[in-house]
DNA sequence: GTATGATTCAAACGAACGTTTGAATAGTAT
DNA sequence: ATACTATTCAAACGTTCGTTTGAATCATAC
């Protein structure tokens, strides 16, 4: 029938989609051709139009791949935080750390290939590809809303536009971390922790002291490293 | 002889430049052909290896035309900041405001092509490109160098390893920021606060936040968000 | 054993890529 | 006017791209 294993179809997809990942998050997806996916997962050139239709079907499919996992993980943290705090409303930073933590901690397992999928997935959020964002977004929206929703809850007295705006922020200090030790060995290549339990822990304090930072005075006066804007 | 005007030269290159710059913007440095890019300046295809020599080089001068000016305010800021502490130590906020204000300045500034330049920038620390970013963080280093240096100088107590990974996440928060509009809206689509000053209150604010918090308790218990990592 | 249907494979497709070429054009100096 | 140099231009270069094709291969069902 249509839902079978007759040859080695299913490994042949799943190397496939594993050295896409690799190559993806190494460089890019314009510059990751089919030849070099392929030639890495040890497989024919026209295996990959076989299997999934094209290279932008490709795409997609190795987000979807790890994104489900990664989001109904998200989910159920928020599920038992809300369970934990019995019906009274979830402290900021329980949602913070399940939204933030399970995706680092998806980011530290080097075991199963999360780590590589999650620094290809940080980038991709600012991916000028039009309808790689466009999936992402469609992935990510319930499980935005659902924390969005959440952390409304919790801070009613900030404004939601403040609110939305920080979640923002913290999701590109976590892209940032991710991405992290490519970068920053850039301009600092003197040291290496690598500890990813440490990167845990500075990176959720850092997230937590700009969460609750004193709101801005915002149509006040102008920031005052301003000049000369006329 | 070589540095002269003779025909419409520093208008080509001008006009290929800023062709470019915005094209990478909007679609990446792999998706920009040249056919493109000379397309959108309305000059002749060989026009970008006459004048540049290769699509690489372009690249580069993108950057360097732009990076000098940024980081040469930057440094400007620092330097007014260090001298209206009257040698006593410059306070973090006036550090943090004088690297990130400064670069949201220029985001901000849609007149001379400097908001589209900071969404290319913001993206390109992330670039999978390995010598976009070895040149970026070549153009970087000595400003990096410096702003470490007086917060090293400003948080005495605090660990540098530290300092450097909230900078790191700063960073990342910043790079958000200002790709911001089109990434939120995404999966936020009802609002839309354009306005500059307010967008610098609002990361400024956090910013501080994130830096100002308490540091993480190292090397103690994981993270407590974990579950069955064996 | 033979038919069936899924998968693999080598080869080729046309299109688009970055780059090069050599002639045409136009200002400037002698 | 002539020589010279910088720039523009149309055309082509060879390469690589994503995709398609049709035959070969192979496990299973009859």
């Amino acid at each position: 029938m249509s839902e079978t294993n007759h040859k080695q179809g299913p490994e042949t997809r799943a190397r496939i989609l594993d050295a896409a990942e690799t190559l993806f998050t190494a460089h890019g997806f314009e510059a990751t051709s089919m030849r070099m996916i392929t030639g890495q997962a040890n497989v024919n050139l026209a295996a990959v139009n076989y299997h999934f239709g094209s290279k932008d079907a490709l795409i997609q499919e190795v987000f979807r791949r790890r994104l489900s996992e990664l989001n109904r993980r998200r989910l159920a943290a928020l599920d038992a935080a809300e369970r934990a705090a019995e019906g009274k409303t979830v402290k900021p930073s329980r949602i913070v750390e399940a939204f933030f933590g399970v995706a680092l901690e998806m980011a530290a397992d080097t075991r199963t290939g999360g780590a590589t999928f999650m620094r290809l997935l940080g980038r991709t959020y600012t991916e000028p590809n039009e309808f790689v964002r466009r999936f992402l977004a469609e992935e990510y929206s319930e499980v935005v809303d659902r924390f969005m929703n959440a952390l409304y809850a919790a801070l009613p007295d900030v404004p939601r536009e403040d609110i939305l705006w920080r979640f923002h922020f913290m999701m590109g200090a976590m892209s940032y971390a991710i991405a992290g030790t490519d970068a920053l060995q850039l301009f600092a290549g003197d040291f290496d922790d690598k500890n990813p339990s440490h990167l845990m822990h500075r990176l959720m304090s850092f997230l937590l002291g700009g969460l609750r930072a004193p709101l801005p005075d915002l149509q006040a006066r102008q920031f005052d490293g301003r000049r000369d804007a006329a």
